[in-house]
DNA sequence: GGATAGTAGAGAGTGTCGCTATCCATTCAG
DNA sequence: CTGAATGGATAGCGACACTCTCTACTATCC
């Protein structure tokens, strides 16, 4: 297909195509004369890949090529693609740590057995972890450390859930894909419900009506 | 205190206080004379909170704008402020639904007993997980759907430790202070969390070392 | 074969966002 | 008395994700 109908496809406008293109987020088409190129279903499926990242996940561009990048690495264990795509997907955002949030944290890691991480800042995630915990107390609400344990205990019941259905519904050569699409779409899905179920316990503590919907 | 100590006290410049002031983020200081206001530790809380909204939470400043006025308004109860501040604290993402995406999450709420929720539109949280299905299903992903029940098990945990949260650490005025702090902080903990548990899982299932770092 | 529409490639322009810089008259601190 | 800080207002900036414009083609329908 010419970019016209991969545009009509896939919804999405034929200058950002081009954008995309120039961006290095969608590999370049065959080209059959020097102003024809030709697109196949691959393109179609990358190109609704990085629209997914773009819009569910709220990735930057910048994060899409990285994303991409570990995704299409063949030279590399799937456990360092994983990591690699878990630090691309995960911003460490602009705070500042608190020595404290970071005590905090390390204190998380040694009851779990994960003694060896002495170093917060040396992953996107632990970053991010310890800047939540940070923020929290700037505000006053230092006590949230208390939460990570019994948030660790649903999310062990996600994470399996999550392994299953990667183990269920892809094939080996999608791994890495469905982990990226089904992290980012999860993260969305978990934040929709955790408010429905916020909703409902209000309505049930509070009362008030019907819960949010 | 004036606004030099404000902004040293915060760690935010004083041109973005001024800033804040003119987008009414921050309510203005009482003026001593025509060019002299005085702020005090409210400031400062509402002004980390903003900053908390902006860096943990990722929201925008118009979105922050309707927070403070959720939280502010006096005359409403309880249960429809967490309404008003969670259509806040959810944008609703530029994806067009999928019609099987919305059956799927109509299904889900009908399995729970909220049949009355027929349009999922009417809402940005039951918005933005009909929008999270709908990529899942423009990518490929479309038994995502089967993960709904699982994850809902793990969020019941945690709302569940939310709500003691909630009670046993705040007073009454700042329970909805509470919820949204909690809510945007607690949302990038999970995200953490649920991305340790999988670097974890991976390395147990793959192999490959440490789980992380 | 001629009009019309589509295309590749590349640079410049657009709109939004969240600040940041500059200016002024005033006023406070040393 | 003097220099730094302040309130208030307006203009500017840099990043981002497109979007527009242009040229020189090519494909296709009549």
């Amino acid at each position: 297909m010419r970019v016209g109908e991969l545009s009509k496809r896939s919804g999405v406008a034929v200058p950002t195509i081009k954008y995309y293109l120039r961006e290095g987020l969608l590999p370049a088409g065959v080209l059959t004369s020097p102003n024809q190129a030709h697109y196949d279903d691959e393109h179609l499926r990358r190109l609704r890949l990085v629209r997914a990242l773009i819009d569910v996940g709220g990735l930057s561009i910048a994060s899409v090529r990285e994303v991409l990048s570990a995704i299409d690495t063949r030279d590399d264990s799937l456990h360092n693609k994983l990591g690699a795509v878990q630090e691309a997907i995960s911003q460490p955002g602009a705070v500042e740590l608190d020595p404290q949030a970071v005590a905090d944290v390390q204190a998380f890691f040694a009851r779990h057995g994960q003694s060896e991480c002495v170093d917060v800042t040396e992953s996107n995630v632990t970053h991010m972890l310890a800047a939540a915990l940070s923020s929290a107390r700037s505000v006053g609400h230092d006590q949230i450390r208390d939460l990570l344990d019994p948030y660790l205990e649903g999310l062990k019941i996600i994470a399996q859930a999550d392994l299953e259905y990667v183990v269920r519904h892809t094939s080996p050569d999608d791994v890495i894909e469905a982990m990226v699409v089904g992290t980012l779409i999860g993260d969305t899905v978990i934040k929709a419900l955790r408010r429905l179920a916020h909703a409902q316990v209000s309505s049930e503590v509070i009362g008030g009506g019907a819960a949010q919907g």
